[in-house]
DNA sequence: AATAACCTCAACCGCTATGAG
DNA sequence: ACTCATAGCGGTTGAGGTTAT
């Protein structure tokens, strides 16, 4: 059976709230408490459905409302209550008084999540993160690159603020390269190329200042997309952390952990969304991206959150990079 | 200065839980 | 026991601001 709406939403604003509405909304609670939502906006003379109106009140305007940023105490006790309860945020929320459960699980995607693989734990499971597994290059077809297989690359702190630039050289594989310099100061530099996703990715030494790394696309000769790192002699040092993250670049999608396992892709192909939770195909088959182009990009310093990007912007953490169709 | 890329977070959506009738 | 309305929750989106090029 078809639920009926929580509401007439013919005639509902939506989007952004004014300041008038605020104040309405404040008024008519401070008179009458918050009571049925449902006949609230009319009530007190809204063009919003209910929902909106006790969404706009808990995550808003409540006087007890903290806001400002978390201090490190509250980062600490999310993160344990996280290992309890796990996305439970209202009861994660109920420890941390005025936060709200929205408030919360936005830091914890924007930041949280990020400062625990900075300290190489999964956020998901809270547990260190595995190195990446050399069943992953296995997977990837028995790749026979001469190259180190890198689990991380893992930048000087004394670079993560300052910019530095990795050089991105095409090869004879003749694909165009249509690069964004790798900037170490960006958290998630990115390079991007139209050659589709049959290109090793190397990095080496460039006999370049700055990080003395550069980075190359390449074919893999196997289909997929393999990244992997040469010790530096000289200059800069790109050290091979302990930590796994990022873990390895896999474009075979068996993807580290905690990414799911892409179902029935062995080789992600052009225009293949990959921007779901689930990492695959749209639910219904459809993809919402609206261009073929890949993007790879190294994580210099953290991870980014589960998912970024905006409108058609779409890429998502894969391995040691991203993916952007 | 202009543009693109990136990040944040308020708001929305869809689902489940709960309770009244 | 069942239906339905409502409250509440967690995942996701996208507008708008910021930063990088």
């Amino acid at each position: 059976m078809a639920r009926s709406p929580c509401c007439e939403k013919q005639h509902t604003n939506k989007g952004a709230w004014s300041k008038e509405e605020d104040e309405r909304l404040i008024k008519y609670i401070k008179t009458h408490g918050e009571g049925c939502w449902r006949s609230l906006p009319k009530a007190a003379g809204l063009a919003r459905c209910g929902k909106s109106c006790r969404l706009r009140w808990i995550n808003y305007l409540r006087p007890d409302l903290k806001r400002g940023n978390f201090t490190r105490e509250e980062d600490e006790l999310i993160i344990r209550l996280h290992n309890e309860v796990g996305n439970k945020w209202s009861q994660i929320a109920q420890q941390l008084k005025g936060r709200t459960d929205n408030e919360i699980k936005n830091y914890w995607n924007t930041h949280i999540k990020r400062k625990l693989y900075g300290r190489g734990v999964d956020p998901s499971t809270h547990k260190p993160l595995k190195p990446a597994s050399a069943s992953a290059s296995a997977a990837a077809g028995g790749s026979t690159s001469s190259t180190t297989t890198a689990s991380a690359i893992a930048l000087p702190t004394n670079l993560i603020n300052k910019p530095a630039v990795i050089p991105v050289v095409p090869t004879t594989s003749g694909s165009s390269v249509s690069h964004k310099s790798l900037n170490t100061k960006s958290v998630f530099p990115v390079l991007s190329f139209n050659g589709g996703l049959n290109k090793k990715l190397v990095v080496t030494d460039s006999g370049y200042g700055g990080l003395d790394k550069k980075l190359v696309v390449t074919d893999s000769g196997y289909g997929g997309v393999e990244d992997s790192v040469s010790n530096s002699s000289s200059g800069v040092t790109v050290e091979e952390p302990s930590l796994p993250y990022p873990p390895q670049i896999n474009l075979e999608l068996s993807l580290a952990p905690p990414f799911q396992q892409p179902q029935a892709l062995a080789v992600a192909p052009q225009g293949v969304c990959l921007c779901t939770q689930a990492i695959g195909l749209h639910g219904n088959g459809s993809c919402c991206c609206m261009n073929s182009r890949a993007m790879i990009g190294v994580s210099a310093a953290a991870p980014p959150s589960a998912t970024t990007g905006t409108g058609n912007d779409f890429f998502r953490f894969f391995g040691a990079g991203f993916i952007k169709f």
